[in-house]
DNA sequence: GTAGATGATGTTACATCATCACTTTTCCTG
DNA sequence: CAGGAAAAGTGATGATGTAACATCATCTAC
């Protein structure tokens, strides 16, 4: 069950590996889905790995390294949106931001723990979690079709740190 | 436990009583916390209310009556500010949309099941989400503040009908 | 290998969502 | 009524996200 990364990682890890880690499987998913994982798609994926956090689009805009000039949104967005088909990204909708998927195929965890102070997020599987999202929309009838959960709050690291600073 | 209205209300429910017993619990709300329900904070909530689903900020400001003239946006985002201060409304970030508290009192339901057809917005109290979810950030040593859900799938009234349309 | 279909890109403009800065008004309190 | 705090009014601006359309690349069938 645990064989993944820790949801929050050590503030220094390889992090050359783990971007090369996560380009395999995206490449690994266009294989199987049949897509391409174009140059820009690539760039887009690699910026969010790189990042570690959520970053904004228009944050992505401006990391964009485009031979000199800076790519229109709209390229950006396509490139999330693609990645996001595939479940290579996901969207924190409560900050308007993008964060590579941290783990491995299927069984995405549905609950993202946003760092207040950091931004570090952390992707977790919660097997109880679907479930109880499935019972609570049964309840009420609800047909259950996608679902996300983000939590606020303190990373590891940064529980320590108290007060208010940003 | 549940003693509330039904998470999605019938189409045809007495309304005005729904929408009077909602501006009634704000009333209640501001005479505790000492605050002021003022016209423009009663008007958008009214509308809230009235609309009975997610409404986006300019939605509010184009069904805002304001003697023929029509309110800036600041206007609504300070309303609607104070009201999520309050419990009174809240905010669903996948849709960029504010929806009137459903329930009474405290317990707020931390999921929210949007109907991807009709928009109707249910606001369930899960007793067993906030413990799963207070698991999984222990679990990861995340210090937890606040969570909120947000499901997508179809609501009672709209399962029986297919396909695409929107 | 070339023609047509399809998918991706490049570019401009625009739509939508949200906040800032500052002034004026309202309302409470002494 | 004076003084201060909170809310409203106003205009501008920032941030986020799409639409529309022309061009270019890639694949497939012939």
């Amino acid at each position: 069950m645990s064989a993944g990364p820790p949801p929050f990682p050590p503030r220094r890890h390889d992090h050359a590996a783990c971007i090369a880690a996560g380009l395999a499987r995206a490449e690994e998913a266009c294989r199987i889905g049949r897509e391409r994982l174009t140059e820009n798609r690539r760039a887009v994926l690699e910026l969010l790995l790189a990042g570690h956090r959520p970053l904004g689009a228009y944050e992505i805009v401006e990391r964009f390294d485009w031979r000199g000039r800076r790519p229109a949104p709209t390229q950006i967005y396509r490139a999330l949106s693609f990645l996001e088909s595939l479940g290579l990204v996901h969207r924190i909708a409560s900050r308007n931001a993008y964060v590579a998927c941290s783990g491995p195929g299927e069984g995405h965890g549905t609950a993202f723990l946003v760092c207040e102070r950091c931004e570090a997020v952390a992707e977790v599987d919660g097997a109880g979690l679907g479930r109880v999202v499935h019972d609570l929309a049964g309840a009420s009838g609800f047909e259950l079709r996608t679902h996300v959960l983000e939590a606020v709050g303190r990373c590891p690291e940064c529980v320590p740190a108290g007060g208010v600073e940003a």
